[in-house]
RNA sequence: UGGUCUAUGGUGUAACUGGCAACACGUCUGAUUUUGGUUCAGAAGAGUCUAGGUUCGAGCCCUAGUAGACCAACCA
C-alpha cells in the first residue's frame, strides 16, 4: 500500500520551502487580522482555517489581531462578535492583539522617517492630492510640500498629534515615488487626523495610522513570519516591504506577505459592505439571519463548527477567482449531522389520517431509534394513536407506479409503527382532502419481530399523533439570491437578484413531544425532511425551528425534471448562430482518437453533418493545428471533405493540409486524407 | 491604455526537481435500506485558454496572443 501523498496548497509549499532553506520551525508565527467593522463570514472562515490550521499543523502560535486603525468605522460590538465566532469555530489564539496597541511605536517610527527625510506633512485638500496622484497609466506629480524642511515637518506633525489642526487639514505622507507604476508607492499617507473616540484608546490620539503603515509594522512587532492576506493586497506588498525596510533590524525576524484568493460562495455575496446593506435595508433580520453567509448566521441556521472547517478544508486555497458551489457546503453539514443528529418526526404540511380499526382513546408508546448511524445512540418513546398527521404530499389517491408513498388500496409503513393501508378519503366541498381513512395491520408493529412486521412495503412515512403532537413554528430557507454570482454584474445592482421567497415560515408545524425539550445548539433530523435546529427566538410557549438543510431528495428531483425540460429546453444547435458549428466540430474532434466502433462512427457522422454549416474561412485557420492534436486534424479533414464536395475549390493551403494528413502516423487521419482525392 | 496576478471536467482543488491528468462536490446507473436519507458498487464528464517553440517526453519551461481579476479612499 502506498501512502497517499498529502497534497499541499501553495502557501504550505512556501512554508515547506522556507523550512528546507533553514527557517526554524519555532519561529513560525501567524495571525488573523480582522477589522472590527462587521461580522465574520464564510469567506473569513477560509482565512481563519488557513491561519489557525497552519498554527495547528506546525505547532505555531496564531495571534488574533484587530486591525483597528479607523475609529470612524470600528466598534466594540464587532470585536465581541468576531471573538465569539472564532472561538465557536474551535480555534484558540495565542494572543489577543490590537493595532492600536502599537500606536506609540508607530508614532515613534514616523518621527524617525521624518528625520530621515522619508516623510513629510502635506496640507492640501483630498481633491488636490487625488489629482496629483495621477492614474494607473500616467505618472503623478509632486506635492508642493514634498520638500518641506525636516524641522518644519517635525513641528507640524507634533501639532497634528496635539490636536491643533482640524480633521482633514493635515497629513503625514511617506516620500517615495510619485511616478511609480504602483499607485501605492506614490507618496502614500501614513497619518490622518480623525477627531473620533477610539474603542480602545479613547481620546488619547487624534491622528491615526493608515492600514499599510500599521499592518506590516504590527506583523513585525509581533514577529509574524508569514502574513497571509487576500489577493487585492498584492499591490500593497511593495509598500509593505518598503515600510519594513525603514525599521527592520536584521537581528529580528522579517515578516513576509503572501496573498491568496478570497473564497466566494454561489448564490450569495461576500463583502461586508454588501452584507451590511442587507442588514440596514432590512432585507434580512440582522447579521445573524440564517440566510446570511456569516458565521453567526450559519450557526443560527444550524451549521456546526466542524462542517464549516470541513468546508474550508475541502475548498482549498489558491490564487484564482472562484465561486464555490453551495452544494459543497451543504454536503459538509449533511455529512456531519447525519452522524450526530437525533432522529425525530415532525409534520410540516399536515393532513389527518384516521386508523379506523385502531381503538379510540388508546395510546401506544413506541420506541424509535435515535440514530441508525450510531448503534449506541439508543431509542426514545413516541406516542401512537388512532388519529395522526402525515404530510399532505405523502398521499395521492392514485399515485402511479413510481410513487412510493400512500395511495388508495396501497400499503406503506408508518416509521417505527405499523403498516397501514389507505381505504378512503373525506373531502370538503372544494374537493380538498380532509381525512384519509386507513386500516392498520395489528401484527406489523416495528421491532416486534413478527413476519408481518418485516413485510416489504412500498415506502415508509413519518407521522405524529394529533393528540400528543405540539405546535411549533418552522422556518425554511432558500438561497438569498437567485443569481449564482449576484455581485458580478456590472450593469445590475446585486439587490436586484434578491430571492423574494428565501424565507418560508410555517406557523403551525406538528412535532413529536420529545422536541419540547430541544435546546438551542442541538441538532435534529426530522425524518425524511432534513436537519433542524432550535432558533433563539423560541420562547417557552412557542418553539421555533430553523431548517438547516434538507435531506437529499431524489424524488423531488425526479418530479421536477420533466417540467424543467419543457420550460428550459437546453437543446443546442438549431437556432444557434453558425459559428457554433465549427467550435462544436472542434469539441467533438478532440476526443475522436479515444473512440472506436459505433461511438466513432456517430462522432464522424455528426462532424460531417455539422460541416454543412461551416464556411471555408472558418476552417482554414485550423489547418495549422499542431501535429500532436490528431483528433482536431481529423475533424478538420472530415469537414474539409464536405466543403470540397460542395464545390470548394482546391488551393495550395488545402493541398498541403491533405498531404500532411496522408503522411501522418495516425491511421484514421491517413485513411480520410487519402479518400479525399 | 500602464502595472500586477490568474487560467486544469459543470464546481472547487491536486499533480513534488518536466514522465499514463488525480481527489472531492455535483450528475447518471445499479444494489442494500423501516428515512426516495445513509451505505456500497459502478459510469459519464478534461488532451490542462489559443497558437507556436524547447525536449525522447510539456498542465508544468520559453515566446506571442486571448480572457478574467486587482490597482488611482484622509477604508481595510
Amino acid at each position: 500500500m502506498k501512502e497517499p501523498i498529502e497534497s499541499l496548497n501553495f502557501i504550505e509549499h512556501i512554508i515547506e520551502e522556507d523550512l528546507e532553506n533553514g527557517f526554524s520551525q519555532e519561529k513560525l508565527r501567524f495571525r488573523f487580522p480582522p477589522e472590527p467593522n462587521g461580522y465574520l463570514h464564510i469567506g473569513h472562515a477560509a482565512s481563519i482555517c488557513l491561519n489557525f490550521g497552519l498554527g495547528e499543523k506546525y505547532n505555531a502560535p496564531v495571534n488574533l489581531r484587530f486591525d483597528d486603525t479607523n475609529p470612524a468605522k470600528e466598534e466594540q460590538e464587532y470585536v465581541d462578535a468576531i471573538k465569539r465566532d472564532i472561538a465557536w469555530l474551535g480555534f484558540q489564539w495565542a494572543q489577543e492583539c490590537y493595532s492600536s496597541d502599537y500606536f506609540q511605536q508607530l508614532y515613534d517610527w514616523a518621527i524617525q522617517l521624518i528625520k530621515e527625510g522619508k516623510a513629510y506633512v502635506d496640507q492640501q485638500s483630498s481633491e488636490q492630492i487625488a489629482s496629483q496622484k495621477g492614474t494607473p497609466t500616467t505618472a503623478g506629480t509632486d506635492s508642493p510640500y514634498r520638500n518641506r524642511p525636516v524641522e518644519e515637518n517635525l513641528e507640524l506633525f507634533e501639532k497634528m498629534k496635539n490636536g491643533e489642526f482640524a480633521a482633514g487639514s493635515y497629513l503625514l505622507r511617506a516620500k517615495i515615488d510619485m511616478a511609480s507604476p504602483n499607485m501605492h508607492m506614490r507618496d502614500p499617507i501614513l497619518y490622518r487626523i480623525i477627531n473620533k473616540s477610539h474603542h480602545r484608546t479613547g481620546n488619547e490620539w487624534c491622528i491615526y495610522p493608515m492600514y499599510d503603515w500599521a499592518h506590516g509594522q504590527s506583523d513585525y512587532v509581533e514577529q509574524v513570519s508569514h502574513s497571509l492576506c487576500t489577493l487585492e493586497f498584492k499591490a500593497h506588498r511593495e509598500l509593505y516591504d518598503w515600510y519594513l525596510d525603514q525599521v527592520y533590524d536584521p537581528a529580528t525576524l522579517r515578516p513576509k506577505q503572501r496573498e491568496f484568493a478570497r473564497r466566494n460562495l454561489s448564490y450569495t455575496v461576500m463583502s461586508k459592505r454588501k452584507l451590511l446593506e442587507l442588514v440596514q435595508k432590512n432585507i434580512v433580520s440582522g447579521w445573524d439571519d440564517p440566510r446570511m453567509p456569516t458565521i453567526s448566521g450559519l450557526r443560527r441556521r444550524g451549521y456546526t463548527p466542524d462542517s464549516i472547517r470541513k468546508f474550508s478544508e475541502v475548498s482549498g486555497i489558491s490564487k484564482r477567482d472562484n465561486v464555490t458551489d453551495v452544494s459543497l457546503l451543504e454536503y459538509c453539514i449533511r455529512e456531519d449531522l447525519n452522524k450526530s443528529a437525533t432522529r425525530v418526526m415532525g409534520v410540516l404540511n399536515p393532513v389527518k389520517l384516521v386508523i379506523t380499526n385502531f381503538p379510540e382513546g388508546k395510546t401506544e408508546i413506541l420506541a424509535m431509534e435515535n440514530n441508525p448511524e450510531d448503534p449506541n445512540s439508543g431509542t426514545h418513546e413516541v406516542p401512537f394513536s388512532r388519529e395522526l398527521y402525515i404530510e399532505r404530499e405523502d398521499f395521492r389517491e392514485d399515485g402511479g407506479k413510481k410513487f412510493f408513498r400512500l395511495s388508495l388500496g396501497n400499503e406503506v409503513r408508518l416509521k417505527s409503527a405499523y403498516i397501514i393501508q389507505a381505504n378512503s378519503v373525506v373531502k370538503d366541498e372544494k374537493g380538498e382532502i380532509q381525512e384519509i381513512h386507513c386500516t392498520y395491520d395489528e401484527e406489523s408493529r416495528s421491532g416486534s419481530g413478527t413476519e408481518a412486521s418485516t413485510r416489504k412495503v412500498k415506502g415508509t412515512l413519518h407521522w405524529v399523533s394529533i393528540e400528543h403532537a405540539f405546535k411549533a413554528e418552522v422556518r425554511e430557507y432558500d438561497r438569498l439570491f437567485l443569481d449564482e454570482a449576484p455581485d458580478s454584474h456590472e450593469d445590475k445592482n446585486f439587490l436586484e437578484f434578491v430571492n423574494p421567497d428565501s424565507l418560508n415560515v410555517i406557523q403551525e408545524a406538528y412535532l413529536e413531544p420529545i422536541l419540547k425539550d430541544a435546546q438551542v445548539g442541538s441538532h435534529f433530523q426530522f425524518q425524511r425532511l432534513g436537519y433542524f435546529a432550535l432558533d433563539p427566538d423560541s420562547t417557552a410557549d412557542k418553539l421555533v425551528f430553523n431548517k438547516t438543510v434538507g435531506l437529499k431528495d431524489t424524488w423531488a428531483k425526479q418530479e421536477k425534471a420533466p417540467a424543467q425540460n419543457q420550460s428550459q429546453p437546453k437543446a443546442p444547435s438549431q437556432n444557434q448562430p453558425k459559428k457554433k458549428a465549427m467550435s462544436e466540430i472542434q469539441q467533438i474532434s478532440k476526443k475522436l482518437t479515444n473512440l472506436s466502433g459505433d461511438k466513432l462512427e456517430t462522432a464522424k457522422s455528426s462532424i460531417l453533418k455539422l460541416a454543412e454549416e461551416v464556411s471555408y474561412e472558418e476552417l482554414e485557420p485550423l489547418f495549422g493545428t499542431s501535429v500532436k492534436k490528431v483528433g482536431t486534424r481529423i475533424g478538420v479533414m472530415l469537414a474539409l471533405s464536405v466543403l470540397l464536395e460542395k464545390g470548394q475549390e482546391m488551393n495550395p493551403a488545402i493541398q498541403e493540409f491533405i498531404e500532411s494528413g496522408k503522411n501522418d502516423s495516425n491511421e484514421l487521419l491517413k485513411e480520410i486524407s487519402e479518400k479525399i482525392n
